[in-house]
DNA sequence: CACCCGCTTGACCGTCGGGTCAAGGCGACG
DNA sequence: CGTCGCCTTGACCCGACGGTCAAGCGGGTG
């Protein structure tokens, strides 16, 4: 038993052991964004594997913490995904447009997995009040938004952007990716991912600093 | 019990019953926008309209079936908004701002009731399968895309928006409205509504009909 | 071979919460 | 005043599911 109250008991894990777990988050992955974090019974997850039930709490401490752990490792993922898409060396729209590019292709190559930052959205859902996983989310969600909101300032010193909270301009450009995602996946729309993230692309460019013709 | 396994068992009320009825609903909308549909319970509902437990299952069948009433009647009334701003007058461009901009205000105005589709919006979170609930919520949802689908069409056919398919473009404008709502609602976003409305509105013209210098 | 330790099992437990029900009030109507 | 049917109550039921645990396995090390 762990008596210290501290953060977290550190486990050792062997190969098999790392191997094991991933199998485990892998498996869970797919089952809470086709039935949903709620409708996905710890049964389940084992069943998928392969495994006892017993084994998750070998891994995991509980089910929230599990789903923690999915999400930050997409998280990871998604960043490193953005990160290599933006041109250091460009203008701060064109970086917008890349990391909206590359997070719609990134979005449809992990449907399954991506899922879950839907499900994240609706963080309510999970979190109880007081749950240290709706931190986890909410402090999450907060780094793509200080992000965006950084480079619209940039954009807006260099004139690419017009003047207004740029606040408002990162919630456009986060829900509409967020948006095309949950439509692509869930949804009616059969396109080709590249022609989508293009078309996103150009979306978000033309929300940003398109002009139209009058009112 | 209920023998026969057709439409509904109906219930004749009376005044009273009926607004006892609304009682259960508006808390039950509370709640659930608050706390979310999972974690809300029966018994928060009552204490919340201070009555027994019993008595919902006097006005519903289930859970489930208070919560697909709740939304419901919340897309009647958005529609309602939406068709009251909309000038039958105006070209399908403006028609799209000005359901846009409603349904920003309405929103804003009902952020506790509106906060359902946002839920609605994580079905996946509560439809565990063939639940009689994801098909309302899934054919409503449509209800906004075909609507917008027909007055994008119309705007392409009077050279208002480039060509694109125009279920794109619907996602896009739906989605966009959700996501400021999500942001309005539990977010940093502090603005005054109407403000927020017509940031909204022109996001949303841009992204249609904008143009950007270059690519 | 003996021992340790990471790993695996599946029966079991306790709680939580949706849904039921028998009983009773209360107003309307004959 | 009787009775009918809408309404209200709260104790109760029970299935579901997250989490526990005692037991056992197997490979690596001394």
């Amino acid at each position: 038993m762990n008596t210290s109250t501290g953060p977290a008991e550190r486990r050792t894990h062997t190969e098999q052991g790392i191997e094991r777990k991933q199998q485990l988050l892998d498996a869970a992955a797919v089952l809470f964004s086709s039935k949903g974090y709620a409708n996905t019974r710890i049964a389940d997850i084992c069943a998928a594997a392969g495994v006892a039930k017993g084994l998750v709490y070998w891994y995991f401490p509980t089910k929230e913490e599990l789903f923690a752990e999915l999400v930050r490792s997409m998280r990871l993922q998604l960043r490193r995904a953005q990160a290599a898409a933006m041109d250091p060396e460009a203008d701060p729209l064109t970086r917008i447009r890349q990391g909206t590019e590359a997070s719609v292709v990134f979005m449809a190559e992990h449907r399954a997995y991506f899922a879950l930052l839907d499900v994240e959205r609706s963080q309510d859902e999970l979190s109880g009040r007081g749950s240290d996983v709706a931190d986890v989310l909410r402090e999450g969600s907060d780094v793509y938004a200080t992000d965006v909101v950084r480079l619209v300032r940039d954009a807006q010193r260099q004139g690419l952007v017009p003047d207004g909270d740029p606040q408002l301009y990162a919630v456009g450009v986060l829900g509409v990716v967020s948006s095309f995602s949950h439509a692509l996946r869930n949804g009616s729309l059969d396109v080709d991912v590249d022609e989508l993230a293009a078309f996103v692309g150009g979306w978000v460019m033309r929300a940003l600093a398109g002009e139209t013709v009058a009112r």
